[in-house]
DNA sequence: CCACTTTGTGTAGAAAATACACGAAGTGGC
DNA sequence: GCCACTTCGTGTATTTTCTACACAAAGTGG
């Protein structure tokens, strides 16, 4: 744009990583190095290159400082304070993404050493308007979780129906009924079950489900509205 | 941000600014002056100002392009594929803004020569990516509208029954039941009855309401959740 | 084989959503 | 002045959805 001669701001993308797993609702942080706010917490984070979307950006923060491939992520917000970085004018097109937490997944966070799960009640102060930015997404993802399907991004491919009840239960802040809980999701017809049972637990084993993607965006065809 | 060297993106803000009457819901165009598009219709935008937020960016454009102040309005989603814009790499922070329409309104709009109110249903082609940008708002509305009284800020500040229940019938596209529909909004009581009555229409004259913000925001601390 | 934990399932009552019709109020035209 | 026309304002019965609640069966660990 060679008519337009006024300053122009960077532009980052920052990225809030839900990850679930039973004992709650986690956020990826990562630990600054340089300044500002070096040895800080922060969001995971980097700037938007020529000849890249937003979308492309997150995708490449994802997986380099987060080591996530093929992850649900969508735009949240963008923050644009001017104060916001005391380097200067530097607009975030804030993303969320969901993922499923395996031990696998903190324990390799951890080798990093300079990037933790963090469970969502336990925050530590973070750097820039980071905070502002994991709030933003809380809500989002409270109300979105409500009348879409999302929550299931947050599961392993297969999961009991206690874990899609914990996660509803963590997420909305309330406690569910087992039986309504699961009286209504039959009635959606969203979920297969696998045959397969849990494994290695000092009690029943409960039956493992899955998502069935291809049947959810047949009924949302027919106008299927999916509400929790 | 000195040690910054890379390129940067062109910020704009463009708005989608809806408003309703009694023959349905409008997006405000303007005609571009200049190329590229020049004589094409498009959205109302700008440049975002160095020391400006986004949402200050909007509420000039409004001004400026709408003649409107003081009205609802709220950041969309950010728009950045690298070819939205022929003149380069320009990422757009997209708003909605919701009005009524009077028909003053309109008709200074027409003497503005260059811009107008158009019905959603009829929009011309438009400039750059603005018709997707317009998509996304609709969805937006349709959606939102629902769980949160935003409905409101499309009529006037009193207003009938029958222009409200009109409303969402219009943005939501079904018909309501008459009575159930008034039921439902007697039970949330954020209705005030002004007294008043409809004046110079030749049938039996409506009762005026205005909505009770107060009221709603009390209610909303105790954990009430609008819903239609 | 006993103790422990979690699974899987049905029903009755309460609350909410839906469907539906007619007399009353006011204007405009004759 | 009165008739035609249009829209307002209101209640009830039926169906559907939501809620509350308890116990036998499956599997593990000691």
């Amino acid at each position: 744009m060679p008519t337009y001669k006024y300053p122009r701001p960077v532009v980052a993308v920052d990225c809030v990583v839900f990850g679930w797993n039973e004992s709650g609702l986690h956020v990826l942080l990562v630990k600054r190095e340089k300044d500002p706010f070096a040895g800080k917490w922060s969001l995971p984070g980097g700037f938007v290159k020529e000849n890249e979307k937003t979308g492309e950006t997150a995708e490449r923060v994802l997986k380099t400082k987060g080591g996530l491939k093929n992850v649900f992520f969508e735009q949240l917000y963008t923050f644009s304070n001017t104060d916001r970085d005391p380097r200067g004018w530097i607009i975030s097109v804030a993303h969320y993404a969901l993922v499923g937490l395996t031990t696998e997944m903190q324990e390799q966070q951890k080798e990093t050493a300079g990037s933790d799960w963090v469970h969502v009640h336990a925050l530590p102060r973070l750097a820039f308007d980071h905070r502002e930015i994991i709030d933003t997404a809380v809500v989002r993802l409270k109300n979105k979780v409500r009348y879409a399907p999302i929550g299931f991004e947050l599961l392993p491919d297969k999961f009991t129906m206690r874990q899609l009840q914990q996660l509803y239960e963590d997420i909305l802040d309330t406690t569910i009924d087992k039986r309504n809980f699961q009286k209504k999701l039959a009635g959606m017809k969203l979920l297969r079950a696998t045959g397969q049972k849990q494994q290695g637990v000092a009690h029943k084993p409960a039956q493992l489900f899955c998502f069935d993607d291809k049947k959810y965006k047949e009924l949302g065809k027919k106008g299927f509205h999916f509400e929790l």
